[in-house]
DNA sequence: TCTGGGGTCCTAGGACCC
DNA sequence: TCTGGGGTCCTAGGACCC
């Protein structure tokens, strides 16, 4: 049996936690430069604030509802997180942290599902302050059915029996299946295949031939067989990317020169925070293609590394080589995006006899740097590159404070 | 004025190997 | 005149997730 725990309105359950005035009232979380709504309260979603809504279309709706807008803050949400797993893992030995605000734990062997759930739940709430909802069922798809419907059933649901399942799942919309997007749900509909249920009871042949192997994985999972094991340990990581929207449109060269710099900088500080080197950097500038009048370009260039690098020295340079090659004058830019592929151990890197010493030198300015950054805070140190004004710096209109990763932020009790 | 960011997996097709 | 069979690796594109 799996159990899957979710965060109810995650983020907007974080900001509730330090400012409790805003319990009870609708809440709204925009994405990076405030652009579109990624999280709600129950009260916000009551007001018909849609998910993905771009911010500057529903300031009306906004304004006559009273709703709180705040801009997302992600050292807030990975850190309230951490205490969240941390509760949750008392439970099961067999633990798979999915998401930020998501975690399947495997309960194979335990009884009395239900009360079980509630004990875990009503822990974590008393123990974070953050609201969970828990479901349960023997495979993973069907533990996330189990968690949406609970959400209308106090909190716990358990499918256990056929009955159960079957029950659930006549009743579950087939676009909110985890598995099935966008594309499929249109497809499946226009069919007429309308619930769960009648999903499941399609031919296989027809699920493998319209949604590959990961649609049967699926539908497998729908009858009750398991396909999908808890993943305790994470794979190591693919590819790793810095990516985001300037707070402005721009085409000036020495602007993008400072933001590129900016993102390959982060982009190396997390390389080395999951100790892992790369090989493969790419760069690629994007110009906004919701302005249909606007001329539309996005270059990019993917540049093979002589030798495998996480030191933030030789990835700026390298980056703003690439940037060098694919700028196009005449468009104005909304986004560069930095991504690191062929990622591999720091541990397994093979020197470069040429470049051996000099990649030893960055390194150590880059541990430099981290220390320092992790002592003082982020960006006390950086490369010059980066930027003074930062014009190009993303917009966050209603940041509150870092209440639990910043001594100058934490809140008095008086 | 203003539309997010960071990932994964699968398939098909082409280049290449012996 | 007739032109194989069995592989691997890489990339682009398309789907999905939170």
């Amino acid at each position: 049996m799996f159990a899957l725990a979710d965060c109810n309105n995650f983020y907007a359950s974080c900001h509730r936690l330090f400012e409790p005035q805003y319990n009870g009232v609708p809440v709204i979380v925009l994405s990076n430069n405030d652009g579109c709504v990624i999280a709600r309260s129950n009260e916000a979603k009551a007001c018909g604030i849609a998910m993905g809504a771009p911010f500057f279309k529903i300031r009306d709706e906004i304004k006559k509802h009273n709703i709180a807008v705040f801009s997302s803050h992600y050292t807030l949400y990975g850190d309230i997180s951490a205490r969240v797993m941390t509760n949750l893992a008392r439970f099961t030995p067999e633990v798979e942290v999915y998401s930020i605000d998501e975690c399947f734990l495997g309960l194979s062997g335990f009884e009395n599902l239900k009360e079980y759930g509630k004990t875990i739940r009503e822990t974590v709430i008393n123990n974070t302050g953050i609201p969970i909802s828990i479901g349960i069922a023997p495979t993973k798809v069907l533990a996330k059915v189990a968690n949406k419907t609970s959400k209308k059933h106090n909190g716990v649901m358990v499918l256990e029996t056929q009955q159960q399942i079957s029950d659930a799942l006549s009743e579950y919309p087939v676009e909110d299946l985890w598995g099935i997007g966008r594309q499929f749900a249109h497809k499946l509909i226009k069919d007429g295949v309308e619930t769960a249920a009648q999903f499941r009871a399609l031919p296989v042949d027809w699920v493998q031939t319209h949604m590959t192997i990961v649609g049967v994985r699926m539908w497998r999972e729908l009858w009750g067989e398991s396909c999908i094991p808890l993943k305790t340990i994470l794979d190591p990581k693919k590819g790793m990317c810095t990516s985001r929207a300037f707070g402005k449109l721009t085409g000036d060269y020495h602007e993008l020169k400072e933001a590129t710099s900016n993102y390959a900088a982060r982009l190396a500080g997390k390389l080395r925070r999951e100790k892992l080197c790369t090989t493969v950097l790419s760069v690629k500038l994007l110009t906004n293609k919701f302005i249909a009048d606007e001329l539309q370009a996005y270059p990019s260039i993917t540049i093979p590394l002589e030798h495998p690098v996480n030191n933030t020295v030789d990835l700026i340079n390298t980056a703003l080589w690439g940037l060098k090659k694919i700028y196009l004058r005449g468009y104005q830019y909304q986004k560069v995006e930095v991504n690191a592929t062929g990622l591999i151990p720091e541990s397994e890197v093979q020197l470069n006899i040429f470049s051996a010493f000099k990649g030893k030198k960055y390194d150590q300015v880059s541990r430099v740097l981290d220390q320092l950054n992790l002592h003082y805070g982020a960006g006390t140190l950086r490369m010059a590159g980066e930027g003074k004004n930062q014009k190009w710096s993303m917009k966050r209109e209603f940041l509150r404070p870092h209440y639990t990763t910043n001594w100058n932020d934490i809140i008095k009790v008086k």
